[in-house]
DNA sequence: GTCAGTGCAAAGCTTTTGCAGCGCG
DNA sequence: CGCGCTGCAAAAGCTTTGCACTGAC
């Protein structure tokens, strides 16, 4: 495995912060249940489901509706500070980390199970065929597909 | 805009009879319904939805229920003979075509107008990159999102 | 004749929305 | 003390499943 993600506690912890600063910044007022989502998405390294998102609340002893959690990742996702993932059936979301620390994701095609990896070379291909492209192109997704370590034959 | 997806009919003309042909030989029987749904893909340049193939077929007056238009292309995709794109809330799926023909898609922010690209480049740097990764890589999908011409200020 | 393929309707999941009440600023 | 945030419940997609029937082989 290449551009293993490290370092990932501090770097989630400023995010948390600036968050938190981004929402207020744009208005926004402080409620419980919103500041709960960031809590939890701060110690993310790879996506969560909104459902993964409020069984993990409800195990902290933090119920959350479902609803706001929703409205949480929305708004969170919208002002772009988290990224949200298509991949099946439901969607992931994850901390959107400052730009040059994408990461993208591979999917293992028999557990489900999502890994994420860094690719500078592959980082470096999209931003040139962006250029090239008469969109202006704003964000990207990599998804590989492949049997995991653990499955394979 | 670059590589653009070209000699559509003919690949498409040959993948509606290869993809026939592979289920016959997976011991299928052939049945009205799944032969519309590969009749109008094989017709499409780019991805659908299930309620898209349903109202094209409806309009052609092949009315076909759409639990049927989602078995045929479950089965399809499967069989490896259609490609799943999760963009959004609903699933598109397009024709696969032979490996070098893949193509990428960019999705407009604005109006939602999904676009296709192929760029070799891109394709080296994903194929590279999988040799490396623990997982045994077996497709992948790339999705750009950005405004498209008509929607750029 | 057998069993895969099909259509309809119902169920299942994920996500959104309406609404009443609470609480931040 | 107004309006945004929240929870609940209902509704709204998208997709799958159960079942009876048709039709391919």
């Amino acid at each position: 495995m290449i551009g293993i993600v490290g370092t990932r506690s501090r770097r989630h912890g400023e995010w948390a912060e600036h968050a938190t600063a981004e929402l207020r910044r744009a208005g926004h007022r402080s409620g419980g249940a919103r500041a709960a989502v960031i809590d939890l998405m701060a110690a993310q390294a790879c996506c969560l489901t909104a459902q993964e998102v409020f069984d993990g609340l409800r195990a902290e002893g933090r119920v959350v509706g479902i609803a706001s959690i929703y409205r949480a990742l929305d708004l969170l996702a919208r002002l772009g500070l988290v990224r949200r993932l298509d991949v099946g059936s439901a969607s992931g979301y994850e901390p959107a980390l400052p730009s040059g620390h994408h990461h993208h994701h591979v999917v293992c095609d028999r557990c489900g199970k999502v890994s994420s990896f860094e690719d500078p070379a592959l980082e470096d291909a999209i931003d040139r065929l962006s250029r090239r492209l008469a969109h202006t192109v704003a964000e990207h997704d990599v998804v590989l597909r492949g049997a995991c370590p653990d499955c394979r034959p």
